[in-house]
RNA sequence: GCCCGGGUGGCGGAAUGGUAUACGCGUAACACUUAAAAUGUUAUGGGUUUCACCCAUGUGGGUUCGAGUCCCACCCCGGGCACCA
């Protein structure tokens, strides 16, 4: 007999099957087609580990499976290579980050080959391919071109280790999902996806996705977080208001005189039922609505304070304190409730948050926990208005609202003030409403105070722009002569320019500060009346022809007067502002003024003006033709840490050509996140060469969508969330034919080391998968692994566990090349082994699989193996063992062609089923005795058998049978 | 705090409301061997007064002829969200 040597068959066969392309799928083929996908990984210096092996392990088997199952199975492989670690290394050792990428991309393709994984090769796709990106950069312009990609400053995640804005769903617990630093809040210009615009959409599909595990789905549906509520308007009023009103005002005259408001601000709440309870007014400290009350306010300084003191705490400092809640009342202003006209405080707090809702609450501290805690601790009204109860009796419904105030107010003075949410309840305190029930109230409230229905999700617009260097440009230009056209007649102002070192320095931003003396007398040389926002034409001249050689337009972003030249001076931050050269004395600042005579003399006499000026541009996309927009090859990719791209500093990338008037104009320096890549990946490996369009329609038609999507938890509100995003919009815009890219997930647990712990190097306990095949084969490691456990499960490795699996390979291969025996009948063993493997295959159900053909081999060994039997075991195991069960199969039949494109074995249901079955005997539940009965046996003659066994007898004692119960094949249950 | 999983021998785990502990690991004895390894055979949940009985699926209740499985309450472990009004 030939020994069994794993090392020599898996290479053999893993050359032969790479030269054959058996893997290969082809497109349009007759038989029906199976998409099975893995998360494509990420090619890192380490290598792939343990945890890449489970998911690719558990597709391939999945796909073997289908093919020999008649499938034109595609199993597709790429890389997903844009992004930090290969940036940082190009940092480090000064090499591209294309050059290690591509290193490591051959390194992991050979761990992959030596794992035996049957990839379609020739679909093989890479997101820093520049034939790949172009579509990336595509599909954002596209995003682009109907509003759903913008630009906004504003506060965002900011990893000041990596150096780069963060999505939402990059901060983990206030830190940076990839390196654990602390998140900082950042004011920062940044590309945004518009997500929120398709959360309804998102949420919709969840619905038909009946293939999904339920956890993903809750996970993405609270990520998304729909609450349907109302937006209430509240009036303001400020403290002079207030005293008018103390004389002798009753609700009547307070509508007649609802002119005297001076404001007004909108809460969104989801219990409008409880208006009546709404005891003060809460707004976010750094909403919207905050700064504008500042004015009206008499303890401005006290809020400030804490404005600031907010802006200062980290996410993780707020945390820290727990539900401790802080805040201060914004006095001299007043709010109203609408129901009642009632005058009520407004205060700021940290617990309401800016960006959700209006940012702004209305308390009601009764029926929240957060507002009882914040009403306890400031001592605010807690007025309750819900009962859980109405009660259907012959007292009016003013005297049930009473009675049960009374109880409640009972309860406060027992110290039980919190009444709780009521979700189902009844009004009381509420004037007209009382007894009225919660959901009902909810809307009539609402319109009685004029308010309207308002969805709110929890989701955020995505982040979409990075400040590193790897990844994929923005396909973006920013134009200053577009942009003058159109904003010319909107000029404040225009200035004239003649010296083209100043121009330049306007230009490209190193001289930001233009000053002009001050002149009361003359209004055209005033220059008094122009404000933060407003827009400057600067014009540069020829010196002696006073010819316009250029135009542009600038916004004013701040303004500051100054009594003189030592004033300006005085304030370091305008010095730097107005010119990259470094002025050092009062004295060489006069002499940059003294090109116009009387300018000195001006300035002493009525001060000076100075402006903090950017240039206004247009964003235009670039155009189709000239994609993709590469990456500069450059020495330094270090990231600035000022919120630019490192392609900011490459003056020969960053200076362009407009498309649009072909003008000078600047490249959008900012790069896309790692997700872009993956967000369409799975549509490239239907057509992945294609060069005419992210893919053809006819092959996407053919292929998509994905039948299964193996991959992990962590990305269910990441990649799994923006790339569903991705497909519903190019399905609106008609590219591609399906809503919803994935029908089946299949989520996978972690594999922990053999002490339950996670694998990390830190802890020294990794099993590297290379060393495991090496040492025992690939063969070996891919069953064991998905032995080890159920696929959804974290399970634990055992490297004396994985010892069975090797036997149980040699064991298979002494059987297969041992003695053959002849056999008149079917072997029903075989028949059962191949209902159950085919079962459990379908259900991912691995680790029973496996044991099913363990168990199946044991009959063989005890009994004898006919040549089908041979047969049918070694298809049995070929998708997990696919090397060993090559070879076996070539020596079972020489002439035959691979077993995996051969064809699964089929069983017969009538002989999965034996004849006679073993059945428990139980008298009372307890078991006494198992008897083996024919399948189709009546209940009278069970009865008759099972009544004269010597063990039952015995047991009975000469009881009186109670009731005897018979359920065929399963149990017999003898109550006494 | 809220939302998902999960808790079964010494270990990984199996069980459409119907013989709990399949399959594998480990352990023990035996066979082969000068010996060891490998391999094979047999046994293996715990307890006891062992031809039998009792107790065991995180804990405590309940439904049922019968519960690991269904219901209620609680405990522990893993993951996610976290002041989202």
């Amino acid at each position: 007999m030939k020994k069994y040597d794993f090392k020599k068959i898996e290479k053999k066969w893993q050359t032969k099957w790479a030269k054959d392309k058996i893997y290969s799928a082809n497109d349009f083929d007759s038989k029906p087609k199976k998409y099975v996908l893995i998360e494509f990984p990420y090619p890192s210096g380490e290598g792939l580990h343990m945890g890449h092996l489970r998911p690719y392990v558990a597709g391939d088997i999945y796909s073997r499976y289908l093919r020999m199952k008649g499938f034109n199975v595609v199993y597709p492989i790429g890389w997903d290579a844009f992004g930090l670690p290969a940036e940082n290394y190009a940092i480090k050792h000064g090499v591209q980050p294309s050059v290690s990428t591509a290193k490591n991309v051959k390194n992991a393709k050979r761990q992959m080959m030596s794992w035996g994984l049957s990839f379609d090769w020739e679909r093989e796709v890479n997101t820093t391919d520049p034939n790949y990106f172009k579509w990336t950069q595509w599909i954002f312009l596209q995003l682009f071109k109907k509003g759903l990609a913008y630009e906004s400053t504003g506060l965002i995640n900011w990893c000041p280790k990596d150096k780069t804005g963060l999505a939402n769903e990059e901060v983990v617990n206030g830190r940076c999902d990839r390196c654990g630093t602390v998140v900082e809040q950042k004011e920062l210009r940044q590309w945004y996806l518009k997500i929120t615009e398709y959360a309804e959409k998102l949420l919709e599909g969840l619905k038909h996705l009946p293939e999904w595990p339920e956890a993903v789905k809750i996970q993405q549906e609270n990520w998304i977080g729909k609450s349907e509520g109302a937006i209430i308007r509240f009036d303001i009023e400020s403290q002079t208001d207030a005293d008018d009103t103390q004389t002798g005002a009753d609700d009547g005259q307070r509508k007649s005189a609802s002119s005297r408001y001076e404001s007004a601000l909108e809460v969104f709440t989801t219990r409008p039922d409880t208006l009546f309870g709404a005891t003060y007014l809460v707004l976010s400290p750094e909403g919207k609505y905050t700064k504008s009350f500042l004015s009206q306010i008499t303890n401005r300084e006290e809020v400030e304070n804490y404005i600031e003191r907010t802006k200062k705490r980290t996410e993780e400092e707020r945390t820290a304190e727990g539900k401790e809640k802080t805040g201060a009342e914004l006095k001299g202003i007043f709010a109203t409730n609408p129901t009642n006209g009632e005058r009520i405080p407004v205060w700021i707090s940290d617990y309401v948050l800016a960006n959700y809702g209006t940012g702004a609450i209305m308390a009601v501290p009764a029926h929240d926990e957060r507002d009882f805690e914040f009403a306890k601790k400031f001592n605010l009204p807690i007025r309750v208005v819900l009962h859980e109860k109405a009660q259907a009796g012959q007292e009016s419904i003013d005297a049930q609202a009473k009675e049960y105030l009374r109880v409640e107010n009972k309860k406060k003075e027992d110290g039980e003030i919190f009444a709780g949410a009521v979700e189902n309840g009844y009004l009381i305190n509420s004037g007209k409403f009382n007894l009225m029930p919660t959901e009902k109230a909810k809307w009539e409230i609402t319109k009685l105070v004029g308010g309207r229905k308002k969805i709110q999700y929890k989701l955020r617009d995505w982040v979409f722009s990075r400040q590193r260097y790897w990844g994929e440009p923005i396909p973006l230009i920013h134009c200053g002569h577009c942009a003058v056209p159109e904003n010319k007649e909107k000029a404040k102002l225009e200035l004239n320019f003649y010296y083209p070192e100043v121009w330049e320095a306007l230009k490209n931003g190193t001289k930001k500060l233009e000053t002009r003396a001050l002149n009361p007398e003359e209004p055209e040389r005033y220059f008094g009346n122009i404000k933060v926002g407003d827009s400057l034409l600067l014009s540069f001249k020829d010196k002696k022809t006073k010819k316009v050689k250029e135009q542009l337009i600038f916004r004013v972003k701040s303004s500051n007067t100054y009594k003189d030249i030592s004033a300006l001076f005085a304030d370091k931050n305008a010095v730097v502002k107005f010119s990259n050269k470094k002025y050092s004395s009062v004295k060489e600042l006069e002499k940059g003024y003294s090109y116009t005579p009387d300018y000195l003399e001006r300035i002493k006499k009525n001060g000076l003006i100075a402006w903090e000026i950017e240039p206004v541009t247009v964003t235009i996309p670039v155009p189709e033709k000239n994609l993709p927009v590469v990456l500069p090859k450059v020495k330094k990719y270090e990231p600035t840490g000022t919120g630019e791209s490192p392609l900011a500093g490459i003056a020969s990338w960053v200076n362009t050509k407009c498309p649009n008037c072909k003008g000078d104009a600047k490249r959008e320096t900012n790069t896309m996140p790692q997700w872009a890549g993956s967000s369409w990946y799975w549509l490239r490996y239907a057509d992945p060469k294609n060069k005419k369009e992210l893919a053809d329609k006819k092959k996407l038609e053919y292929w998509t969508p994905v039948d299964v999507y193996f991959g992990g938890m962590e990305h269910t509100t990441l990649h799994l969330l923006y790339s569903r995003f991705w497909n519903l919009f190019l399905y609106d815009q008609g590219i591609v034919p399906v809503k919803e890219p994935y029908v089946r997930r299949q989520v996978h647990g972690m594999i922990l080391a053999s002490n339950g712990e996670k694998m990390s190097k830190s802890r020294g306990n990794v099993v590297n998968p290379d060393f495991i095949a090496g040492q025992l084969g690939a063969d070996t490691l891919r069953m064991y692994e998905v032995f080890l456990g159920p696929h959804d499960m974290s399970v634990s490795w055992s490297d004396q566990g994985i010892m069975g699996i090797k036997r149980f390979l040699d064991r298979v291969w002494k059987l297969v090349n041992g003695e053959t025996i002849e056999r008149q009948t079917e072997n029903p063993e075989a028949h059962k082994a191949i209902k159950k493997v085919g079962e459990d295959l379908e259900g991912f159900r691995y680790n029973t699989a496996v044991s099913a053909t363990m168990i199946f081999l044991n009959k063989l060994e005890a009994e004898g193996a006919t040549q089908k039997d041979k047969e049918v075991l070694v298809k049995l195991i070929a998708p997990f063992a696919p090397h060993i069960a090559e070879e076996l199969w070539l020596i079972l039949n020489p002439k035959a062609k691979s077993i995996h494109i051969s064809e699964w074995p089929k069983f017969d249901p009538k002989l999965c089923v034996d004849e006679s079955v073993k059945v428990g005997v139980q008298i009372n539940g307890k078991l006494k005795d198992v008897v083996e009965l024919s399948r189709d046996i009546s209940e009278d003659e069970v009865k008759k058998i099972v009544l004269s066994l010597e063990k039952i007898n015995s047991a009975l004692g000469g009881s009186k049978v109670k009731r005897f119960i018979y359920v065929p094949n399963k149990i017999i249950n003898i109550v006494i």
